[in-house]
DNA sequence: AGTAAAATCAGATTTTCCCTGATGTAAACA
DNA sequence: TGTTTACATCAGGGAAAATCTGATTTTACT
């Protein structure tokens, strides 16, 4: 018989903490070691009980249970953080991820899953349900296909030198190098600038760079 | 009892081809329809088969099975595909993603990997492996961290006046222009200037502009 | 062969870059 | 209270870059 997974439950709504905790209950080698109903209380007890795991409500009152992971993992990195959430929005899972969670389920997942989430969490695994995993995999596709852009570039109605040129200004090299580089003078790299500026109506190179970076021609 | 999965097996090498129909003879439910060596092969064979999944290798002569997946998907949107490949690249995963795969596994995953993938896949889910579910999200995490800095401006450690030229100078206005508006001369605006690129270690207003942008100081 | 676009370079003026140095002023400190 | 420190201001001056105008050569296309 292997040790119980510890848990400390924060919600600050009683009914949903208590239900859940009523509903962990069923599920074998868990326990309750404790629960609250702030981020607050939730760093505190982090400190003191050293759960095994911490379920915590995303929206509370106070401190979010995002800012209050932030400051669990950096004092036990080791404890394990899933937060639950009523809604699976952007913003939430990302900034989730950002501090540091060990899994997001939203309210609305059975017990079933919350049960394979703490097993796949406390075997050192992150665990996100599908809705989010789309969400994020959807994110990554969409990324990629702005920033694929950069493959098939735009027509500017930029000549091949000009777009040379463009690119190594906006890099930041100076003139006289991208003569150096492109073997022409630095007479003719200042051309071939102004044309630049003329065809996309940039006015300085501080523009030029702009528009670089906005047509993907650059990364930042 | 149900009705067998059929699957379109694609690989150029013949041993790694027939080594994993072997394979996949061992499982129940599943059955190889057929297999062939090429990207066209199989655009070929998806049409006039209509397999339920199509396991297919991402490097291969001529087309490769992201170029595959698109075709195949774009005529039977119904017919399931797993790439395979020898290595997890950010590359391949988004190429596959944006291609419209359904799962993405490599090639040293074991057999039960391969299982529980065919069978995700045929419950209309996608299936990644931990390694590329990993590699997604911590795109997706660096994507926020960059991102979320212009919520919390980062202390540069510049001065008030320094950061008001900053800006001006970011949106492309001249150092006259700039000490017009802030009514300080000229001499005055290039000594800020400098003072902001010395702070922040930056060579010229290029690397200015993009430092701007990166801290979102200015929009785009 | 003829024309248009592209790539090359130069002259000249303004602007910026970059260095040194300097002054007034207000806050911090001993 | 005197001193230090940070900030904002300004200037000189040489080198480099930006900007504008113009011109020549090269390439591409019909």
């Amino acid at each position: 018989m292997k040790k119980e997974i510890s848990i400390l439950l924060v919600d600050d709504h009683t009914l949903v903490r208590d239900g859940i905790a009523s509903l962990l209950s069923k599920i074998d080698g868990i326990s309750i070691q404790a629960s609250c109903s702030t981020g607050e209380e939730a760093i505190g007890l982090a400190h003191t009980l050293q759960p095994d795991l911490i379920l915590m409500d995303i929206m509370m009152n106070g401190m979010t249970g995002i800012e209050a992971t932030r400051w669990i993992k950096e004092q036990n990195p080791d404890t394990k953080i899933i937060l639950l959430s009523t809604e699976v929005k952007r913003e939430f899972v990302a900034a989730g991820i950002k501090s540091g969670i060990d899994g997001y389920i939203p309210k609305d997942a059975s017990l079933e899953i919350l049960a394979t989430a703490i097993e796949t969490v406390m075997r050192g695994e992150r665990f996100f349900t599908e809705a989010i995993t789309k969400l994020v995999f959807e994110d990554f596709y969409l990324q990629e296909k702005t920033g694929k852009k950069r493959i098939h570039k735009v027509n500017d109605g930029l000549t091949k030198r000009e777009s040379e040129v463009l690119e190594l200004v906006a890099e930041g090299i100076s003139n006289r190098e991208i003569g150096d580089r492109l073997f022409i003078s630095v007479k003719t790299v200042e051309t071939h600038k102004m044309h630049i500026l003329d065809k996309l109506g940039l006015k300085n190179t501080t523009e030029l760079v702009k528009y670089a970076i906005k047509n993907n021609i650059i990364s930042i």
